[in-house]
DNA sequence: GACTGGCACTCGAATGTTCTGAGTGCCAGG
DNA sequence: CCTGGCACTCAGAACATTCGAGTGCCAGTC
């Protein structure tokens, strides 16, 4: 049903149509690419691919745009990532390697990603889910609040604030901090929770009712949803390039920034650093997002992902280099927190 | 030169235009507020506070609008700050108090301004240079890598890696930590840093490299311009409202939302939680941002301000409300940070 | 002297009309 | 199967017209 030619000439207009945001016709199409036939037989290869719904129409008397279905087409079978030039490459490196912390290398990394894409980043922070537990500190604040911080094997710094009826003995706080450390120390978090349950027996019963709080805090740390699901968002800014079509492009994405349980339900369960989902149009699940794709990808190690991280743009957006970006961004961070 | 009349015309004017977002014409002004006058007469008013610069046209056949100078006059004398309701405050205390940590109650207070005022709101991290030591951990990590984390009395939690050549000895690193904190408890950021000088003194020649960079590290986290001004941001979605004049009112706030440099300008620098700034168009420092308003406070203890957070949003803004809005979310956060 | 009703005037916005040209589909001929 | 030619469509630009909200000013009234 589609030849190669039509192939190219889907190719040739979703290129023009992302450079240009104009519909495309037979003659500039076949001025700017070399298509090697007349306005005529593209007209025709377009009269098929419209039928195919790959390509369509706003009005009778003007040019084509690429649908959904035409776009996924491009993606999958009519494009190939694009690679970073070195300089790209070495001003990712240059600029994530500045990072002081785990908190520094998120928003760096949204930074950057915004910038090279032009467009809103997305980075989900670390899963605690699938980190394992560095240290635990439990310092004394006051004689009846404690303060506990968890660190991660991924640099997540976590703290919570103990407040406990009695002043607290602070040889029993240095015993529990030995213990728990013992044992936690390694485990993932996942496991900690049953070796966690164990810890209040290893103490003796007066001093258990402050033990047992402790650790139930240290377990709603480790599971917290609000904690889990935490991340950061950037380059805003970049959507100012879409004003011409406010409602459309603009306000709905501007409006999903804020709802963080859409963005990460938007970014979508990417679990293998090696691949990148991409999300066209309506293939994305808010309704209001419609006009909006969602290039994502996992960063972590390359058996596991620690968590995702994604650009959100109109569909008619530059895919093989926004690919491109998010794969090497991707890639970038992970090195990063490999070495950390 | 303006009576007590002309004033009230003038209110009028801004409240009417605040509500409506249109130019506001002598009719109107009298059907809507009951100014017991002509609208002729509303109309001899009119010209003399065009007159003075506090209204104009933006054409021969429309209505008035404020200038800048216009809602100055009705900031600083003819309005009164409006205090929230009952049901308000409670929502507030109620929101923040679920706050686990001071990152969240930063995030929840900035998403609660945003929603309060409807606009965007900007909160300013507790900062680290009035805020003194609570503790100091150092963890060993591997041999070679330590992990310092510092926390403040403001809750704040710093983390920095350093690396050392050698293997470190955990008797030191024990010793290390005890004298840091004997040291350093208690003490403003500020202080700390003279203190810390004579740290290394303490301690064996042979110990003193790996003491030395640990103090390097620690001075520069306690300096860090980059830490101090860490800011967080909301409400971006608030902007759609102002689709209408995307150019002016929605593209600069997004892309100066982005320069968090630009936005502790804009904040300025209130230093009295008792005090509410209000910057109208023009004076605030930014060209691009002539068309916007920020009010802005501090928050902290009554004696001394922590931190600034406040709201963005056009000129032609509710200004009781929001002023109250915001006086009230910094005075409910002051309180927060203070039991904590 | 301050306020008011009346009136002529202004001009942006809304509405209507026409024109233009990019782009199409289709067909007959190479 | 490709191409040049041709009639057709229709959104958007350009222009003209109307409408009315709002103004400034003035003469008259309290």
């Amino acid at each position: 049903m589609l030849d190669e030619r039509k192939l190219d000439v889907l190719r040739a207009i979703v290129e023009d149509y992302v450079a240009t945001h104009e519909p495309v016709g037979s003659k500039t199409l076949v001025d700017r690419h070399n298509l090697g036939v007349s306005p005529a037989t593209v007209r025709n290869d377009m009269a098929a691919l419209e039928e195919e719904g790959y390509i369509t129409q706003p009005h009778t008397s003007a040019g084509r745009i690429p649908t959904d279905a035409g776009y996924r087409l491009f993606v999958d079978k009519l494009s190939t990532v694009k690679t970073l030039s070195v300089a790209e490459k070495k001003a990712i490196t240059s600029f994530l390697a500045g990072a002081i912390d785990l908190d520094d290398v998120v928003r760096r990394t949204v930074r950057l990603l915004a910038q090279i894409t032009r467009q809103v980043a997305i980075v989900q922070y670390p899963s605690l889910n699938r980190s394992s537990v560095r240290h635990i500190e439990v310092v004394t604040m006051t004689p009846r609040r404690l303060l506990l911080v968890l660190i991660t094997s991924t640099g997540r710094v976590e703290q919570r604030i103990v407040e406990h009826p009695n002043d607290v003995d602070e040889q029993l706080i240095a015993d529990l901090r030995s213990r728990l450390n013992t044992v936690l120390a390694g485990q993932r978090l996942t496991e900690a929770t049953t070796s966690l349950a164990a810890v209040p027996e290893l103490f003796a019963p007066s001093d258990r009712p402050l033990v047992a709080s402790i650790v139930t805090t240290l377990l709603e740390a480790f599971t917290d949803e609000v904690v889990e699901q935490r991340i950061a968002v950037g380059g805003a800014a970049n959507l100012t390039r879409y004003g011409d079509d406010f409602e459309r492009n603009v306000k709905p994405v501007l409006e999903a920034l804020e709802e963080h349980v859409i963005l990460l339900k938007l970014l979508g369960e990417a679990t293998n650093p090696q691949t990148l989902t991409v999300r066209i149009g309506h293939e994305n699940p808010f309704e209001e997002l419609a006009t909006t794709s969602v290039v994502a990808t996992a960063y972590g190690s390359k058996s596991e992902a620690l968590a995702t991280l994604g650009i959100v743009g109109p569909t008619h957006m530059d895919y093989p280099s926004t690919m491109g970006a998010v794969r090497a961004v991707a890639r970038y961070v992970s090195q990063i927190l490999a070495d950390s």
